[in-house]
DNA sequence: GTCTATACCTGGATAGAC
DNA sequence: GTCTATCCAGGTATAGAC
């Protein structure tokens, strides 16, 4: 087995290798529009070799989503810990937009763009796809009901309102490529995250 | 030359035929997805008359964007002609959300997921796709300005908010095949929009 | 204008040598 | 585990009969 040692000390196979680079390239082109050629040259191996880690190409998309639903978790819990009050924690998920800017830019939301994708596609992965949006909506759910919207149904509701917020910068963002319009549209989010009745601002994770 | 007389009485060609389920397809199934061989079969021509009409699929294409916008325009000005108050205008914008949340909640946004792909695929033609947007931007200021907001800027910035808001809501919408979320969310749209200080409420045109 | 036949390429996928 | 060679389906696109 061809291993590499990268820069955090992390063992990555090529296994691995394949799915970082069809997840990079999944985001950049599309998944219909990237090849296995696509992918085989990306990594640096041969069409042939590739059919030795993954049988078919929707292997790799559940490799991938499988990957983003992994890192997705991985940074909704650093935020969980991280801030103190549910209110800066929704910011920390607002700010993905600054954060990531320059390629919401150029190939708008990662998940955003492949849910929709996968949809005209009737791709039978696109229940796993939408696992991503629903874990963000489940967190950002709890966070408003930590900040007191007891009401489930009321926190959800701001769940998706947040959600449909970032979804609709990004599409408008990649379209106009405009970065500025991203950081106008975050102030206004963040000014009427501010300006919500809450009730308590209890820190329980 | 094989014509049809369609319902409306419009005279429909073959050429239009083409364009008209190449529009629909395109908008099912995305754009790489459909094929010559999909679209001749929805016209029921074969594979090798569909030259005839288009050299190539980007010559599709282009008919499609070209019929978009025409639509699109008439839409436009229609509800100039329709409504008194430029908030009565907006407002019909923001129903589309409503009159298609079908359509919405199974393919999209029209505009957004065809613009989202086309910027994946880097297609030489997504600067036309985008001046649907640019379309419904322009004319979204004009009303923002007949409220009052003789800023540009600021009236532009309304625009490319409703925008916005209408993207995020078809994202989602799709993505969770929720349509009760649409209404919810034109309700919240329609409150913002009665709340934005009105100098003034003229109904020019 | 419409058809059939066909060329040519690229995509996904397999077999088997090393 | 990695390679080369190869197969087959489907895609775009063309030529030429009717």
């Amino acid at each position: 087995m061809f291993v590499l040692v990268c820069v955090g000390g992390e063992i990555l196979t090529t296994h691995d290798d394949i799915v970082e680079a069809a997840d990079r390239l999944f985001y950049q082109q599309g998944y219909e529009k990237t090849s296995f050629t696509d992918i085989a040259e990306a990594v640096k191996i041969s069409r042939g070799n590739f059919y030795y880690h993954f049988r078919t190409k929707d292997e790799i998309l559940a490799a991938v989503i499988g990957l983003r639903l992994a890192n997705t978790q991985k940074l909704l819990d650093k935020w969980q810990e991280e801030g103190v009050l549910p209110q800066d924690r929704i910011r920390n998920f607002i700010n993905i937009l600054i954060m990531n800017r320059v390629k919401i830019k150029q190939f708008g939301c990662p998940v955003g763009t492949l849910c929709s994708e996968l949809a005209k596609l009737d791709h039978s992965l696109l229940g796993e796809a939408n696992k991503l949006f629903e874990l963000f909506r489940k967190w950002l759910r709890k966070q408003f009901q930590s900040m007191g919207f007891g009401s489930k149904k009321e926190a959800d509701a701001h769940a998706m309102h947040v959600l449909a917020f970032s979804q609709g910068v990004a599409t408008l963002a990649n379209a106009f490529h405009d970065e500025k319009f991203i950081k106008k549209e975050v102030k206004q989010m963040e000014a009427w995250l501010d300006g919500l009745p809450c009730q308590s601002a209890d820190t329980e994770k």
